[in-house]
DNA sequence: CGGGCGTTTGAAACCCCTCAAGGAAGGTGG
DNA sequence: CCACCTTCCTTGAGGGGTTTCAAACGCCCG
């Protein structure tokens, strides 16, 4: 943790709050370069997390060494939870200068516990989570690679962008998009020129795509 | 709501309980048929649910007719909660007789912020149903079909079966399995004689396998 | 006994992956 | 500022796994 601040300024070490509406204060706030972890596969999960500014991947790696990224989290998504004691999947920051919000886990439980507001959040977070893993299940097992591709920038721009926008701009590589859709860099990018050709997209350079018909 | 009985056998309506550790008590027990559906896509949700006995799966069905089922639920699973205010997928009883407790949104909601022991049982229902659903998107993206139908069989028995024996009573059809793992039964199929003539397992009729070597 | 459902096997077509190579963009050191 | 490197992106050709289409078998039940 080489880079830490606090939320609110207060001091230094967590502290353990168990008064409603005070998430913040027994918030830890990391700042995480490209490709950091944030935690790993198997390690003892003894904090959850929240995303303030960037973005992060959960993954899992193969034992061929292939790697399948299950969620893309932005800014407000909770991460972290397990049922058990330890992570069932790493995550890794995307972006440069990712800013995370690190809670103890037993101070968080207790303020769930005591804060009813809280422990809603906490609900809504992971139920928004529990219907992106749907979603996702439904892409990789159903969909033809353009679908797959069509369908990801479709939900992207609707996370990230404003509504009625289409231009997006894609904080992810193409191995992470493939990694994500259960595909390969080249179809991906074949995806990506497919509706190009199709006229359903237009690409400003790589990363910058604009919807035109979704 | 064909049938319906209470967990207690108290009064009759569903009754807002806040008291703690009364969870029962706001609980409507209900027994479906097979393939009869307990809700779906697009409908309100009003009710959170639990699986008593029986199993249930989570599906979509894609606009060309193809089915996609995201989870299986087994008893002591929680199911059918969302972050807004329709559902985003169906749930159908997968065995005749399932029998599943229904607890109206606003109490069960309530209970949780008044009582903390069933906040905590709903958030480790909810971060167990995340890591099932975690590992399915691993193994439908990034397994070849035999990998697949071996890693449900796996998993499928430490859910289901006491740990340390390795029979199993498959509660669903070829096409369940096939709707689950994204291939199609014939591949389904295909992958178990081959599982079977390489001695990694033994069927017993097709419903009925044993697993040899993991 | 016939019908329907679930299961199994076979052959051909297709989609995606792998392997290979080239191009574009950004950073670093000379 | 340019050469060089690395990383990311893109395109092409061949091979393999899965789907599709087709058909047969066993089984339960009316």
């Amino acid at each position: 943790m080489e880079r830490s601040s606090r939320f609110d300024g207060s001091d230094c070490e967590p502290r353990i709050n168990k008064s409603p509406k005070d998430l913040n204060s027994i918030a830890i706030l990391r700042t995480f370069q490209r490709d950091q972890d944030i935690f790993e596969h198997y390690h003892r999960c003894d904090w959850w997390y929240r995303i303030v500014s960037g973005a992060t991947r959960k993954y899992r790696i193969r034992s061929d060494g292939r790697r399948q990224i299950a969620d893309i989290n932005l800014p407000g998504d909770f991460f972290g939870f397990s049922s058990s004691d330890a992570h069932a999947s790493s995550v890794q920051a995307i972006v440069e200068g990712t800013i995370v919000a690190c809670y103890p886990r037993a101070a968080i439980e207790a303020l769930a516990d005591s804060d009813p507001a809280t422990a809603k959040l906490i609900r809504l977070g992971t139920f928004a989570a529990i219907e992106r893993l749907e979603q996702q299940i439904f892409v990789v097992s159903t969909m033809s690679a353009p679908e797959r591709v069509r369908a990801f920038l479709v939900h992207f721009r609707d996370r990230i962008g404003r509504s009625g926008e289409s231009d997006l701009a894609l904080p992810i590589t193409r191995y992470d998009i493939a990694d994500l859709l259960g595909l390969s860099t080249e179809t991906v990018c074949r995806a990506f020129t497919d509706l190009r050709e199709r006229g359903a997209i237009s690409l400003e350079g790589p990363r910058n795509v604009t919807i035109i018909r979704p």
